[in-house]
This record gives C-alpha cells, sequence and structure tokens, in this order.
DNA sequence: CTGTCTGCAAATTATTTGCACTCTA
DNA sequence: TAGAGTGCAAATAATTTGCAGACAG
C-alpha cells in the first residue's frame, strides 16, 4: 500500500522519508499503538530514527487531524489513525484497545445551563472491561489458587 | 463536615490523620484536583505531609471506590469525589473541568460481536470545548492581533 | 506490640527540548 | 540554499519505590 505523501505536502510539511514510514505504520492500523511501538515499527526500515521524531511526527499529524490521540492510559498515548467516529472498549487488565461502531449516534442531552457555559467541540467515549482472554486467565488463577 | 473514619476502617485500613485530612479535601470537592493540588491543600494542616502519601492514598481511596480517578489530561491525573454516574466536560484551553448530570442514562447499542468478547464494567462519557472564559479571552487576543 | 503507614530521597518513565547538522522542496 | 526536520543527549515532570522509623489498632 503506497502511503500519501500529500497528507504532509498538503500543509505545507516536508515528507520526509520518516514522516513515510510513520505514516505507513498507522495506516489501516487498528492496535492503537502507542509512540514507542510505532517508534520500534519504524526502527526496522530507519535504524537511527530518534524518538523526537516519532513524537514530532505524531504531533504534527494530530495537529492536522489524520490521527486521534487516545489519552486513555495514564502512562502511555496511544494513537489511533481511525478518525472516523467511533468508541473505544479497553480491556482494564491487558489494556488493549479495540474499536466500536455503532449504527446509533449517540447524543446525551446535556443541560442547557452547561450548553450557555461551554462551546462543545468534541464527545469522547469509552467503554471498559475485560476481554475473553483475560477473563480466561483469571479463572485459571483462581483454579490454581483454590488448588494449593 | 465530620469526615468518616469508617471509608478507611470498614476495610481494615488505618485512618491515619493524613488519610482522614486527604478525605477531607476531597469530600464534597467539585474542582477536580490533581495528586499535587490535594498535597499542597494537605499541607497547610499537615506540613510533613509527602507525596507518597498522598498517592498511596488515592490509590487507596481508588480501590475502594470512594473516588474516580480521571485519566482526562496525559500529564496528570485528577481525582473525583463523586461516584455517581456523571460525565465531564473539559476545556481544551484552561483543561477546566466540569461534571455534567443528565437524567436520561446513555446505552449505546454495542454491537454483539464486543459484548460476546468483553465483560463490559463501566462507561465513560466525556465533552470537550471551551469554556466562556476563554472563549472571551481569545476574542479579545484577536482583537489585540488585528489592531497591532 | 506489630504490622501498616509515613516521609524522605532516589528511581522510573513518557515526553519535551536545545542544538548542530541534514536534506527536502 | 534556506528553513524545516532530524538525531542525540540532556531536561522535565508525574508517579513509584525502597527503606528506616513512627504510630494506629
Amino acid at each position: 500500500m503506497k502511503v500519501d505523501a500529500s497528507k504532509y505536502r498538503d500543509k505545507g510539511l516536508k515528507a520526509t522519508p520518516q514522516r513515510m514510514a510513520i505514516l505507513k505504520v498507522l495506516e489501516g492500523n487498528t492496535s492503537h499503538p502507542s509512540a514507542e511501538e510505532i517508534y520500534r515499527e519504524v526502527l526496522k526500515d530507519y535504524p537511527t530514527v530518534s524518538f523526537a521524531t516519532v513524537y514530532n511526527t505524531l504531533q504534527v499529524l494530530k495537529d492536522s487531524r489524520e490521527v486521534l490521540e487516545l489519552n486513555i492510559d495514564r502512562d502511555k498515548n496511544r494513537y489511533d489513525p481511525n478518525t472516523n467516529p467511533h468508541y473505544h472498549i479497553i480491556c482494564t487488565e491487558c489494556k488493549k484497545v479495540e474499536d466500536i461502531f455503532t449504527k446509533e449516534i449517540i447524543e446525551p442531552d446535556i443541560p442547557s445551563e452547561i450548553k450557555r457555559r461551554f462551546k462543545i467541540t468534541r464527545l469522547s467515549i469509552q467503554f471498559y472491561g475485560i476481554c475473553r482472554e483475560c477473563q480466561q486467565r483469571e479463572k485459571e488463577v483462581r483454579g490454581k489458587t483454590a488448588k494449593s
């Protein structure tokens, strides 16, 4: 899949090989990688790439709405190249993040007093839960504990 | 207002003066303070209190569901003593966080495939926007820029 | 009295920054 | 070739941790 340099050039930014590589890692990626995970991937093709460049590029892509920064986890941000409206579900055990697309558009009714005091620009919805694998693991651990 | 030591003792935890002071800062507090803000408040009564104790206590209160940890901002967590279901609106300029209570219970329809793979435990909703004060400030800055 | 908590200071970790050099446009 | 972008290393900042001494129950 050819990554599109215009995503940078159209905004007056330089489409450097490092930036292209970062875009390539992100395109179609549904794993919601952290900056470090992106860095490690880019390293494979550009052994001299630096964290500074990864962070710089993510900032650039975020500003130009090419990726979403997910502030889900306190200890590291994650990045989502899918900018269509959708929600996320996070496994509180293994921290896996998955996308949720629903037909229904959620439009909670905001008290008018809030609407008067805020210009609302964005809605963010996350579900938290435990994924099947972690439920399974917990069950196994409990089994072992009981036996011992 | 007398802060309730049983919030600790009932869980087999010691109700130390520091812990009581932290609870006192939090009770009824709608400013969604960060650990540092809580620390500063407690310092007034306990000049030797340490960050470690604040973090330790917040962990304890979080585990026992007495406070909610808000992972809204990448650079610092905030804490909310109101554990009733509600949403938050965050001003993207000044980072102020306010509560939103709506009568409507939001129950988005989750794809059954997700329900099959996750035991969902919690829903978190945030609105982002710009508060009246920051809108005002922006307007003033624009005015000045235009004039110069 | 004893094990949990506290306070201190050092460690950790994601992210940011300053700067000299590189390379895109 | 000029200025934006890169890589390196050091800086920053929130949070965590190890440990010796304190104190709640």
